[in-house]
RNA sequence: GGGAGCAUAGCUCAGCUGGUUCAGAGCAUCUGCCUUACAAGCAGAGGGUCGGGGGUUCGAAUCCCUCUGCUCCCA
């Protein structure tokens, strides 16, 4: 005997292994099938699987199971990427523990430890995705520090080189002084920050008591300062012009200039100019010629230059220097101010500018034809209102630096001099040929490659292409490889909006480069997942469930329908396990249908009406449900694609469909019944294989005899129409010869609503379920006839006994239920005459107030003479509707 | 400071080009039920006038303006 219950953790392994052994995972370039290829967005080889990854793995999953089933050539590439300021900062970590400094090691001891931490944790997340579900190409797992991956990120970096989009500049640069290392501007993080505004009094040369007072917010970079600056028109500061102030505390003479960027209104109208260490003031002083005076160190702390309070932090220093201001009487006032500041996206430091000596990529020619081919929607974003943002990234993007000052990653092929010229090229070897060449004069070639590592994303933005192909990067315009060839462009993208800049953008940008042609067709972008009350799930905030416990405890179907059912394409999912729950109530559910169907005894008797009747009724519902299941999935709209399964599956497989055919306790079902029961249950399981791959899996194995090695993943996709059991209809039954037209679909609707009427009137006059309610009905010609068809499932639905009736009622008390062509009366277990004639009078209210707005629209000249004849028509109809059923009201009334 | 988006049942969301598939779905709630597939269930029910105001129109959740509130991106 079964149980009750579903239990995945039975079956769940079993399949995953049973899928790998026969090889269903690998693709490889078939010419007679279409390709459909997904490339994973490469998760940090240091990282595990969190919410996120579940959503978005998922989404990836039933795309691919599909296609897969449909027959195409689906391939889904798996990987990592190497996380470097990540990574790096985990093996510090993982170093530190053991008492080692990175300080203490040469960099080729330090990879050698940071290999070997990659080697035993790095994988661990793709197994997490096993667990899951994902039916990736592990054949074809890809990360992006192997060894051709290396060398093709070293030769784009050449290629680039040469083609004079990458340089090496003089930058305002984030500085993280944790990390020690710069940041891309998409990799810091703005807040709003509580602080405090200094206003710092600065004494005017060639006076004894005069001063000039500005206000900042971060009174230790005085000592940096090289001028004040005042706006020109700014009539309160006219005698300052062409005057000089002292720094106060080192007694530096800095000149007052002028310029219009001054704000006359913030602060004082005067503004203290720090070139080293403020962006905005750099610019300021390219333009007035100021001097730069670097006082920080890259960790933060002050240098010599400041003169005092050398090698504090920045932050103590800060507190310091307000009390020697106060102190010595510079201070004139501290003010609650509301900054933006920002933070380092990784070590959360808050993030220093710092002039330093950087690689760039040129940005606004390599972006044009990436900003074009999404605008005319040659790559779609879905949701589309992706673009907006897209295109205003596109169109102010900024010029790219990608060095970073770390040691995990793909080290900068350029090489120095003493004297700081410098060299691009693969091998040292080569460096000194191409040195030896460009300056034939040197003394001697003493070359130092460059110690800094590229940004990562300078290699995860050739993913679509080097997953397939590393060689094409060396030769631009090679042909490729088969695979390339085949796979590429690959279709959809599944991926968070929070790096639509870092990586998708960047990602076509390379595309376009290097192949000419766009990575993927479709972009579809997943919300962020976020706890029931709207937060971010983070380990600080402890609200993010451990992803593999969760599948333990519910099954993978259930996780993966748990985070489907609510996440619609670029809105947020605000995760709930009870979520989750509905899943695996759902698996349940389609478990003990299963337990129904299998559990009953089948005979080659002939096939009751009512069956026939049954079947064709859910043959019909089951090819809507194709259909609009096609429809979702064209529009990407994965949530409601579950939903319409979901509601198929429950509603009309199991509470109607199941119960119209359910035989007697004890009593065997026909072979025919039996045999179109199965049919269609195997249809409602392939359609949901790739939502709930193990489940599926299971049951169909178990629900007909199948060939050794069969899986429901490779099985044929259903379409609507792919059932034609014309046999319901036409041939074996005179009186169901009918097609299921729209007319009597919603006539059935209508017969279905009368038993969910009767069940109810049962209810309310408190049947027991044995009772057999009494029901009469009257109906027109038409629906008599399709009633009568009905009658036999009508009566086992609704435990009643249908009498057709003209209208004359036995005396007793009944529950009525009208509409349009048909009269329902079920006969009360009570009498209840006045209650009766109440509830009458309160529907007759109803429909006489509905029949009055109709009739006053219809009497609205410009309505009938404007609105098109359809919408006018329908009026009219609504109209006859209303008067039909008010004539049926008074009838049963006056009957009372 | 610049830009984008959102506001529809208790919650999460659908509602394309304005007119019965326009007020919907799932969950939650409430009321009956341990009816031999399933209490992780069955059968029913209630609940919103579509953020406020104004306009266009015969007709607006849907188009326009405005106010309020929230979110995100960029500086």
């Amino acid at each position: 005997m079964l149980s009750t219950k579903y239990d995945p953790a039975r079956v769940e392994d079993k399949w995953y292994t049973y899928w790998m052994e026969r090889g269903f995972f690998h693709s490889e370039p078939n010419p007679d099938k279409e390709p459909y290829c997904i490339v994973i967005p490469p998760p940090n080889v240091t990282g595990v699987l969190h919410m996120g990854h579940m959503l978005n793995n998922t989404i990836q999953d039933v795309l691919i199971r599909k296609a897969r089933m449909e027959g195409k050539e689906a391939c889904w590439v798996p990987g990592t990427d190497h996380a470097s300021i990540a990574t790096e900062a985990r093996v510090v970590a993982m170093l530190r523990e053991k008492g080692i400094k990175k300080s203490s090691l040469t960099r080729e001891e330090f990879l050698k430890h940071a290999w070997e931490w990659k080697e035993k944790y790095g994988g661990i997340i793709l197994e997490q995705l096993k667990k899951l579900g994902a039916s990736c190409d592990w054949k074809r797992t890809k990360f992006t520090m192997d060894d051709d991956y290396y060398a093709a990120v070293i030769d784009v970096f050449i290629d680039l080189y040469q083609k004079g989009y990458i340089y090496r500049g003089m930058r305002m640069i984030n500085w993280d002084p944790v990390g020690r290392t710069a940041l891309s501007d998409d990799e810091v993080e703005h807040r709003q920050v509580q602080s405090k505004l200094y206003y710092i009094r600065y004494p005017l040369e060639g006076s004894d008591n005069e001063f000039v007072t500005i206000a900042t917010v971060r009174p230790e970079t005085i000592m940096a300062d090289t001028a004040v600056c005042i706006n020109p028109k700014d009539e309160r500061f006219r005698h300052l012009k062409g005057r000089y102030v002292y720094v106060p505390l080192i007694n530096r003479r800095i000149p007052i200039i002028e310029d219009e960027y001054v704000s006359m209104e913030f602060g004082t109208g005067c503004l203290k100019v720090t070139p080293a260490h403020d962006t905005n003031d750099y610019e300021l002083g390219l333009k007035h010629n100021l001097e730069v005076i670097d006082i920080l160190n890259e960790d933060g702390t002050l240098n010599e230059k400041a003169q005092i309070l050398v090698g504090e932090d920045r932050f103590e220093a800060r507190k310091k220097i307000a009390g020697m201001l106060e102190e010595k009487g510079y201070l004139a006032k501290v003010e609650d101010y509301i900054s933006n500041v920002g933070f380092s996206e990784r070590t959360h430091a808050v993030i220093e500018p710092r002039l330093s000596l950087q690689w760039f990529v040129k940005m606004k020619e390599l972006t044009r034809p990436a900003l074009e081919n999404v605008m005319n929607d040659d790559i779609r974003l879905i949701p589309a209102k992706f673009k907006n943002t897209y295109s205003h990234w596109m169109e102010n993007v900024r010029d790219w630096c990608i060095s970073r000052q770390l040691w995990w990653g793909h080290r900068i092929p350029a090489w120095y001099d003493k004297e700081g010229r410098y060299v691009v090229a693969r091998t040292k070897e080569e460096a000194i040929k191409e040195y030896r060449h460009n300056w034939p004069d040197a003394e001697s070639v003493e070359l130092t490659q460059d110690p800094d590592v590229l940004d990562t994303w300078f290699s995860s933005w050739l993913w679509p292409i080097a997953v397939f192909d590393t060689s094409v990067f060396r030769n631009p315009g090679a042909k490729g490889n088969k695979d390339l060839n085949y796979y590429y462009p690959t279709n959809d993208l599944v991926t968070a909006p929070e790096i639509l800049f870092f990586w998708v953008a960047r990602m076509i940008i390379a595309g376009y480069e290097y192949r000419g042609e766009k990575p993927f067709r479709n972009v579809y972008l997943t919300g962020i997942v976020r706890d029931n009350q709207g937060r971010k799930m983070s380990k600080s905030l402890g609200n993010s469930p451990d992803a593999l416990e969760l599948i333990a405890k519910y099954g993978a179907d259930a996780v993966r329908t748990g985070m489907l059912f609510s996440s619609p394409a670029g809105n947020d999912l605000l995760y709930d396990e009870k979520l989750v729950e509905q899943g695996r109530n759902f698996a349940n559910k389609i478990w003990n249908a299963f337990r129904l169907v299998k559990g009953w005894k089948v005979e080659d008797v002939e096939t009751p009406d009512t069956n026939i009747v049954a079947t064709e009724w859910f043959e019909g519902r089951l090819n809507n449900a194709l259909s609009t299941l096609e429809d979702h999935f064209s529009k990407f709209r994965v949530s409601d694609a579950l939903m319409t399964l979901y509601k198929l599956i429950w509603e009309d497989f199991c509470s109607w469909y199941l119960e119209m055919i359910k035989p007697e306790y004890g009593k065997p079902i026909d072979a025919k019944t039996y045999s179109h029961a199965v049919s269609f249950f195997e249809i409602v399981l392939k359609a949901l294989h790739p939502f709930m791959p193990f489940i599926t899996e299971e049951l169909w194995q178990e629900l007909s005899e199948r060939e050794k090695g069969a899986s429901i993943m490779v099985a044929e996709w259903p379409k609507a129409g792919v059932t034609k059991f014309e046999y319901c209809a036409k041939r074996e039954s005179q009186a169901l010869g009918r097609s299921l037209d729209g007319e009597r679909d919603q006539l059935i609707e209508k017969i279905l609503e009368g038993v969910s009427f009767i069940r109810k009137a049962r209810q309310q006059s408190g049947a027991k379920h044995a009772d057999i309610s009494t029901l009469y009905v009257v109906a027109n010609p038409s629906a008599r006839a399709e009633i009568a068809i009905w009658q036999g499932i009508i009566e086992k639905l609704s435990n009643a006994k249908l009498h057709f009736s003209n209208g004359d009622l036995p005396d007793a008390a009944y529950d009525t239920h009208h509409d349009a062509v048909m009269t329902w009366h079920v006969q009360r277990a009570v009498k209840d005459r006045e209650a009766q004639i109440a509830q009458l009078k309160k529907d007759l209210d109803y429909q006489r107030g509905f029949l009055a707005s109709v009739e006053k629209k219809l009497s609205n000249e410009r309505f009938v003479n404007s609105a098109p004849p359809h919408v006018v028509e329908n009026e009219r109809k609504k109209k006859a509707d209303a008067e039909q059923k008010i004539k049926a009201l008074e009838e049963s009334l006056s009957k009372l």
